[in-house]
RNA sequence: GGCCCGGUGGUCAAGAGGCCUAAGACACCGCCCUUUCACGGCGGUAACACGGGUUCGAAUCCCGUCCGGGUCA
């Protein structure tokens, strides 16, 4: 039996590992992380934390990575957006502060691991000497995705209950429990925009509205203006609130000239997507092309491709089928069957 | 100023006396989906410029007002 610190968000999930976990025979710590300025207030799903942990009877350690978080992924998020990118801050922030800060606390409380809610497994290959990251039993709540920047330091200590589970599962035995988090709505939208307007967040941050800017066609002409570049993604088509008779898409912006370019779906199409800051898991880095699966958004789902390697930290995703809209910036995720083998950052499709 | 066109929802646009308690597309809003941004699914709001006529009946015909655009001096 083991120590183990669960990260605790206050949600059905990561209150059902510290039951499991508990249940099993570890000694569980409950640790919640603040993150969002809050006004020094608990916020509601800290409270609910810890009203979990009571009912289990375990500590709960309550750790202000406001400071931290402000700065590695608020910071870099607005970054992102300001040189024309479509970052994702839950890759980034699972990497620094959920399997980075948190992993610090547990060591320094004495816990070999820290366990978290994630629906996903983790495996020790023998064969190759590393650690794996499965897809989970529930692929419906798939969350592999979100963990490809994981070190193998990292996920040699960590525990990931929930990889065998389904969703419906995870929450009978919150009712089972009577866990305050049992009816828990699922976490949605950006932590620290809780109101779903991530422009809107990144101008009060910034003080300063947007300038606005061009919409283009294909061809460079002039359809009309739009709020600044930082509020479309590629492939976006609601919100764009100019009316051209047709479904209009996002297909590339300049965040140089504050153009964005809107042209029919089929222009968002492409086979070959460049990846940067590669970290593999399951392998070295290729030293040759391989064949495997990837996907390029969360709730995307893998496809065929071959990865070319360019240098240990770049590559060429070659698609069977042309993706629809690679984005800059987003997370492309390399599989093979249920293995998570690596991923990267796209850097463009063409 | 004279003459000529035209004024239908946020945008474009059907309609040419009863089938209009006004089509469609796009936009917009809501819900669902979702640990990112998006995509997607489902649903919803919303208009006949104004005032008079004609007619059993007018978005559709006539007159005037206002507002656009053109044109002539």
């Amino acid at each position: 039996m083991a120590k183990v610190m669960a990260a605790m968000s206050g949600g059905v999930d990561s209150s059902v590992v510290a039951a499991l976990l508990k249940q099993q025979g570890h000694t569980v710590l409950g640790a919640t992380l603040r993150l969002v300025e809050d006004s020094g207030v608990l916020s509601e799903e800290v409270l609910r934390a810890k009203a979990v942990c009571e009912k289990l009877g375990i500590p709960h350690y309550i750790y202000d990575m406001r400071r931290q978080f402000k700065k590695e992924i608020i910071g870099r998020f607005i970054a992102e957006y300001e040189n024309g990118l479509t970052p994702n801050p839950c890759v980034e922030c699972n990497k620094y502060i959920k399997f980075g800060g948190l992993l610090d606390c547990a060591v320094a409380e004495g816990a070999e691991y820290i366990a978290t809610g994630h629906y996903s497994k983790i495996t020790f290959n023998t064969a190759s000497g590393r650690y794996l990251i499965i897809r989970p039993e529930d692929t419906k709540k798939d969350q592999t995705y979100v963990l490809w920047q994981l070190s193998q330091h990292q996920l040699a200590h960590t525990l990931m209950p929930l990889g065998e589970l389904t969703k419906d599962e995870v929450r009978q035995i919150a009712q089972g429990y009577s866990l305050a988090s049992a009816s828990a709505k699922d976490s949605q939208d950006i932590c620290f925009v809780p109101n779903g307007n991530y422009a809107e967040f990144i101008q009060t941050h910034q003080g300063a509205a947007f300038p606005k800017g061009r919409y283009v066609d294909i061809y460079g002409k002039t359809l009309g203006q739009h709020l600044g570049h930082q509020c479309y993604t590629i492939g976006q088509r609601k919100g764009l609130g100019i009316a051209l008779g047709k479904p209009q898409f996002v297909i590339s912006k300049n965040p140089h000239t504050n153009e964005v370019v809107l042209g029919d779906e089929e222009h968002i199409f492409k086979s070959r997507i460049y990846i940067k800051d590669i970290n593999m898991i399951a392998t070295e880095v290729p030293g040759s092309s391989i064949s495997c699966t990837a996907k390029l958004r969360y709730s995307a789902r893998d496809e065929e491709c071959m990865f070319h390697p360019i240098s240990e930290t770049e590559a060429i995703l070659e698609f069977k089928k042309p993706q629809r809209a690679a984005t800059p910036g987003q997370s492309a995720v390399l599989y093979s069957g249920e293995v998570l083998l690596g991923g990267g950052k796209i850097i463009k499709g063409e």
